[in-house]
DNA sequence: AATAAAATATACCAATTGGTATAAATATTA
DNA sequence: TAATATTTATACCAATTGGTATATTTTATT
């Protein structure tokens, strides 16, 4: 890995909580200098615009959500067991510190829906990958008989993801935990239902 | 009403859709001079700063959603059927305004949580409110028999309004309407199984 | 170790930011 | 209608915005 690629990794990994915490219009060139304790000259040799360190920190966001859910995911044998990550994740997202800023797709989708087509782009595939990931799980899980085949596969997938994002939401602004404690509560019996 | 509280007021509506598209850290003093065809003194003489204009804007935007759900539901007689109209209200964004940018409260939520003190609390005070009508139509429900008296109350608001709030953003960060229908269809499952 | 290449720092740029003082215009009241 | 109060426009302010040209330092190659 050259200097530049570290250098480069390095301004991703610091400025990525600033802008899944600020947003991307509410955060500056200065803030990423802050974070980083580089130079402007450093920060645009590296990348070309405030876009670029932008996308690329909802990567970095993105994947690091991923690769957790991934990592838990494999101590669980069943599909069902692996369904029930997101939400003890989410439940616990106290303890992590890459949900602290809240998640980073709520964020972004909701900052770039009518203002930047990249970052919204960016919000979009997220949403289309993580679909994809539950459709797969789900559909392991009723092609080896531990899900019931009957399941509505897309409106589940929906539901899941929308009791995510939207409790996580209103708990991470109102600081009250209930709402997210009674969603996931909720989403895991529906999860725990769906055993044939 | 004053010439004064008529600008106020003329600002406040002109300005509000602005503020709830491009947030409020996107929102520039020239973005409402331009949403206005007024000058910044103007501005100025009837705000003192842009955190007021923002602040009224959100009240405002939150005040249309609020009137809007309310008058549907005038039209619904049974505690059923006003509870319905959430769905219903949402499902049907495209043809209100006033959602077109998406909702207000998530749009200021995620926005506010870790940067706008003034504005967080407007977005918590939105979601107690919000919780708060829910809770009396559904006791009044269950206290005139018409809802089932064992109703979990506070989990169902909360897999209500995060429902409505994960769905929406999903579907209008991403375009897809498929997110938002299918999980209102979920949703009015849930209420019309409250019956009974 | 010398040289070439890349990375970083400095100093600057025009444009825009939120905000203000003051003058001009418009409403309101006597 | 005249006097007063309020509202709006103009012209400005310092600070900050995203971005760049260039000088300097550091890294990699021969």
């Amino acid at each position: 890995m050259s200097k530049a690629a570290r250098t480069k990794q390095f301004i991703i990994e610091k400025t990525a909580p600033i802008f899944n915490t600020k947003g991307y219009a509410g955060t500056s060139i200065n803030d990423l200098t802050f974070a980083t304790g580089l130079t402007k000259g450093s920060i645009y040799g590296n990348f070309d615009n405030k876009d670029e360190v932008a996308l690329a920190a909802f990567d970095y966001n993105f994947m690091r959500v991923n690769l957790y859910i991934k990592s838990q995911m494999e101590t669980q044998p069943s599909m069902i067991g692996k369904l029930l990550v997101y939400p003890q994740t989410y439940r616990n997202f106290l303890k992590l510190p890459f949900l602290a800023a809240g998640c980073p797709i709520t964020n972004t989708s909701t900052e770039a829906d009518d203002t930047h087509p990249q970052l919204r782009s960016k919000a979009t595939a997220a949403f289309s990958y993580w679909r994809k990931s539950l459709e797969f799980l789900i559909n392991k899980g009723i092609s080896t008989g531990e899900i019931k085949a009957d399941l509505q596969v897309q409106e589940f997938i929906s539901v899941l993801t929308s009791l995510i994002q939207g409790s996580f939401m209103q708990t991470k602004v109102t600081g009250n935990l209930n709402a997210l404690y009674e969603s996931m509560d909720f989403l895991e019996k529906l999860i725990r239902n769906l055993k044939v």
